[in-house]
RNA sequence: GGGGCUGUAGCUCAGCCGGAUAGAGCGACGGUUUCCUAAACCGUAGGUCGUGGGUUCGAGUCCCGCCAGCCCCGCCA
């Protein structure tokens, strides 16, 4: 319904011109035109949009709100072809204006939607190239696990956020560099290769020879070392001087633990369907000497108890801590780092990434440290005037009694586990079920859908909360049945699957947001012969409509917000206002001029389900 | 000590640019099944939006103070 907004606003804005014609031409010489504050309706009884700028505007126009509203009003419907698109405007309360749409209007969209993989969102791809201009590309930094420790639960909303962020932004159209900044350089490769060196030696000299097998206890066995034996704690400094000077066999060491751990990480990855490329901290390394003497030229350094330090400008007399870019032994730190990153994403090729919008999906906690480096970069003018520079913060994954989430033996909870147990518990569930009502199916179906219902429940559970609050982690709830969950959304998705088996056309597009594509482009003369009359009656079809028409906007305000907890309500309201209509309104025992409309209406409902679902990263059953 | 985030129904949470009578879900209580999967639907009860000021025609939303919880705070990331 974006289209629709729109040509809503400009006609609302020429009324007010005609309205008001001196106070809109100086609202507009102040560069501050008038605005009719028009927006969705609050409530479904006062129609589709309300405008509520005749308040706004009572003090400036020395008029009653009402009066204004009457006068705008007035120029809109004497507008030319204003009747086509809405009923009359209603003036209430105090001066809210409310519009209806044509109901004809509404069907012409629905039948636009049934033809159009993209269900109504525009393509940023599209427009720029419209408009004869490049479309910079997106980077979201997400993930970023440490080499040679595990996955856990504190990875958990960072990997599943990112992906959703960044499959959102590739459906509208960025090209999207999904970065994995693994923790793949620094002090702990001293102790770690010293160890590897002692333990498997072999694994250097032999391609292959060696499979580390449990990374996190040979990262455990360095550590212990390290913090017990004075000679090895030595020996692994020196290795990191070594590692830092290009020595080929430290480097060959360090290669086969990075290999050892992306292979595990992939693995969960692979299990989450998520794409990464991996670019750690190491591929900063060579050009972290620039970026302090860059700093250096523009005159932000400052030589501090012989640390290199950027000191902030603070807003009131509040003391922050310099930003450190060089240890005073001349080391550099993970500011450093992270400032040749923004460096290099904004940079033009073949140096830089020319990106113009770089998203950082990390804990809340790290806020005053990105907020320090972000203003560092911008001051030394890395930032171009257009570049957009986000840190999408999230809060902590707590467990049931509001602590951080720990295993019963107080460790952190691995990721692996953790998907585990949910897949577990999702298929006791589902044996309980098939059992209560006698059903049988075959082993593969139960793994399948056991499979794809835990992992769902585990996603949508974090994307629907939203993510700026710490989130409170349970299995029950988020495998239940009934309310704001996953299984709720795959269920009413199951039910458009079983009218389409039983005779309906439900002919539901593809996986759409798991691609970035949205799939097959159907055969859009037999969809014009068969929805070209749509016709709605019943206030439940109706609803279901107007919830649908609002996709295109949900997906916009992901865009901006970067707020996934946004598409997952819109979802869920999607599923209510189906199952709704589900229930009191029947599709294939409808008479025949009803029938098709309600087969398209359970069409364009599955669509949306499983192209939102798909941008979060979550696939769809047929049965459960 | 300084900074950030949070505080909305018994519990878990929404609440978009400040807009009409503050919304869901769970839980509680009551109802609905010869009919497309009842994993659903319908209804009832439940609120000092932490607190005190301020701005505004209008504040859960913006500003200031206070209280509580969590997180961060110079050479770890």
């Amino acid at each position: 319904m974006l289209s629709i907004l729109h040509e809503l606003n400009d006609r609302l804005k020429v009324a007010l011109g005609q309205a008001f014609p001196a106070a809109a031409a100086a609202a507009e010489a102040e560069g501050s035109a008038l605005d009719a504050q028009l927006g969705p309706a609050s409530k479904p009884e006062f129609g589709d949009f309300q405008a509520n700028g005749a308040l706004a505007l009572a003090k400036r126009l020395g008029m009653q709100p009402r009066v204004i509203a009457t006068a705008l009003v007035e120029k809109l419907e004497a507008a030319a072809g204003f009747s086509d698109l809405c009923e009359r405007p209603q003036i209430a309360g105090p001066g809210f204006i409310n519009l209806t749409i044509k109901p004809e209007r509404l069907a012409a969209e629905v039948a636009s939607r049934l033809q159009d993989p993209r269900l109504g969102v525009s393509s940023a791809a599209e427009e720029s190239e419209a408009q004869g201009r490049g479309l910079a590309p997106v980077i979201v930094d997400f993930s970023s696990p440490n080499i040679a420790k595990e996955m856990h639960v504190g990875h958990l909303r960072s990997t599943i956020i990112g992906d959703s962020l960044a499959r959102v932004l590739e459906f509208r159209g960025y090209q999207v560099l999904r970065l994995n900044h693994v923790g793949d350089w620094g002090t702990q490769f001293g102790m770690l290769i010293t160890h590897l060196k002692q333990v498997a030696p072999e694994a250097l000299s032999t391609a292959d020879a060696v499979d580390l097998g449990d990374l996190v206890a040979f990262y455990r066995q360095a550590k212990q070392r390290f913090d017990s034996d004075e000679a090895f704690q030595s020996t692994a400094r020196e290795e990191v001087v070594r590692l830092q000077g290009g020595d080929p066999v430290s480097l060959k060491a360090w290669h086969l633990l990075c290999a050892q751990s992306r292979r595990e990480f992939q693995q969960l990855y692979d299990r989450l369907d998520i794409s990464l490329n991996e670019r750690g901290e190491s591929f900063y390394n060579p050009l972290l000497a620039a970026v302090v003497a860059d700093l250096e030229a523009s005159g932000l350094l400052v030589s501090d108890g012989g640390a290199q330090c950027v000191f902030l400008e603070e807003s009131s007399a509040h003391k922050l801590p310099p930003v450190i870019v060089q240890k005073s032994d001349g080391g550099f730190n993970y500011a450093t780092t992270d400032l040749a990153a923004i460096r290099y994403r904004f940079a033009a090729p073949p140096a830089g990434d020319a990106a113009r919008r770089v998203i950082y999906v990390t804990d809340a906690g790290q806020a005053s440290h990105f907020a320090g480096v972000f203003q560092v970069a911008r001051r030394a003018g890395w930032i171009p005037a257009d570049g957009r520079l986000e840190h999408v913060p999230f809060g902590l994954v707590q467990g049931e009694d509001g602590k951080k989430l720990k295993t019963r033996s107080g460790d952190t909870v691995r990721l692996k586990d953790l998907l585990d147990e949910a897949v577990e518990r999702s298929e006791a569930d589902l044996r309980r079920r098939l059992q209560e009502e006698q059903r049988s199916e075959s082993e593969e179906f139960i793994q399948q859908v056991a499979n794809t219902v835990g992992l769902a429940a585990v996603k949508y559970a974090d994307l629907s909360q939203n993510r700026i609050t710490n989130y409170q982690f349970s299995f029950a709830r988020m495998l239940a049945l009934q309310g704001n969950t996953a299984p709720y959304l795959l269920y009413a998705l199951v039910r458009i699957a079983g009218i389409a088996r039983k005779g309906g056309d439900a002919g539901v597009i593809g996986d759409a947001g798991n691609t970035g594509d949205a799939g097959n482009t159907r055969d859009s003369n037999q969809i014009t012969g068969l929805f070209s009359k749509l016709q709605f009656h019943e206030p439940q079809e109706w609803a279901l409509v107007r919830h649908l028409l609002g996709f295109d906007a949900v997906i916009a305000e992901v865009e901006e917000e970067l707020l996934p907890n946004r598409l997952c309500s819109y979802l869920f309201e999607l599923s209510q206002v189906f199952n709704r209509f589900y229930d009191q309104v029947p599709v294939l025992k409808a008479p025949p001029e009803a029938r098709n409309s309600r087969l398209a209406l359970c069409r364009l409902t599955a669509d949306t389900l499983k192209l939102g679902l798909g941008l979060l990263g979550i696939p769809t059953l047929e049965r459960m």
